[in-house]
DNA sequence: ATAACTTATAGTACATTTGACTACAAGCTA
DNA sequence: TAGCTTGTAGTCAAATGTACTATAAGTTAT
């Protein structure tokens, strides 16, 4: 039965969360798989993913459950999208609600947990197959994601604080997947006014250093009231 | 028990599914909601929404029951997002799929249905008290709907099948509220090559007939693949 | 029938933006 | 100092956007 109160580790046994963890690394867009060590799909790679407790919001679940099996922990999700269809899962009817974030694996040490027998990154040329209709949900999660980055700057997030302008295009590159002309995307950029310019240049480079440059949250935020797009 | 067969009236009692109809008339925009008649919100107003089947589709579900509460049938429902805060239903948890879809009122005729007692379109300045957390979700849902209108072919569904460029027209500057050139707008529209020329010219005009357009989804679909994006 | 009016549709002229380039500057390395 | 790599500025034609003007095709009033 459905009941609120005493049941916190009770599931919801019709309803999932997965989660696709985007990471930005040597120029490539990865993806965080774990192994599952048991059930059905026993030995594949697929996108982390558990039930969500009665008690417990979907997202809180959702990090609770990349937690539990990556050790991943505290990044911000945005829910995708729920996928409902009836044969999506063998056996038995279960909905997902996919969530995904962007984020920079330096940043985070795996812990392989609970159910998963190893946890790791996979570039996007490499992912092997996966169970049940998480291959769907990663092709919209990357699409969603190409069309989101050149939307909103959240790829600002995927670098060092102060960047140079070569380290954006490269970024911009590998998410979209295409070449970019330098000075022309450097225009673009520095016609936005998103970025200040540090009186700092880079260091311990063995060619002529590059300006870097901060994302300036506070004007793009003023730009937004004022009707301004971001665009790519 | 979660089985797939022989449990075609068998409703996930943990997941339903919620329909935010907007509508589109004088100049203002309308939500279709019903009057609950049974239940702790019997009497009051809602969005239509129900359970989902265990062997039913999320969007076939949602299309069911907005069929069944108001009789509107057969149209193109889009998933919003899916809200599942622990506290939004009272007395069970309950994660509820929010679908949309933007339409014209004329269109349908409203027939009440199963535990709705009335179905109506109310104004967004005149919408009632919701329960649950349906004010929440009709918020994200309107937000949504005006940055989706500028960036997808969406108005489309507000006009006659077969249109004239200045009905076109008039409808982009009552939703974005700005007055737009009519030479321009024309030669934009017409260079997208979304609108498909009828052999046909307005009827009964007291001034020369325009031309009348359709829109034509089939190139609009094979465009979207080649990556081209709608702007307005 | 014709002038006046309304809306449709075509065209024009200028500014801005984009995209593919070239050129040169600055710093490192051999 | 030459040669390499990367940074940064500039050029130019094509495409696009913007603010117009002009004319066409009907309706209605006189």
């Amino acid at each position: 039965m459905n009941k609120k109160v005493g049941q916190d580790d009770v599931i919801i046994d019709a309803l999932s969360i997965d989660c696709l963890i985007f990471g930005f690394k040597k120029n490539e867009l990865d993806i965080l798989l774990v192994q599952h060590g048991e059930g059905i799909s026993k030995g594949m790679w697929a996108l982390p993913g558990g039930w969500i407790k009665y008690n417990e919001g979907i997202k809180d679940s959702a990090n609770r459950i990349l937690n539990d099996l990556t050790g991943v922990s505290n990044i911000y999700l945005e829910q995708l999208k729920t996928f409902g269809s009836v044969d999506r899962y063998p056996n038995k009817r279960v909905i997902t609600i996919a969530y995904y974030a962007l984020v920079k694996p330096e940043n985070y040490v795996l812990h392989p947990g609970f159910t998963a027998t190893d946890a790791k990154w996979f570039k996007l040329s490499e992912v092997p197959d996966l169970p049940y209709d998480h291959s769907r949900i990663l092709e919209t999660g990357i699409k969603f994601l190409k069309h989101k980055v050149r939307h909103e700057p959240i790829g600002f997030n995927l670098l060092p604080k102060k960047f140079t302008l070569l380290q954006l295009q490269e970024l911009y590159e590998a998410i979209l997947d295409q070449k970019l002309d330098k000075p022309n995307f450097r225009r673009k950029l520095m016609k936005m006014d998103l970025l200040h310019e540090c009186e700092e240049k880079q260091q311990d480079v063995s060619h002529r250093a590059a300006s870097l440059y901060q994302f300036d949250k506070k004007t793009y935020d003023e730009l937004i009231e004022k009707g301004f797009t971001f665009e790519l």
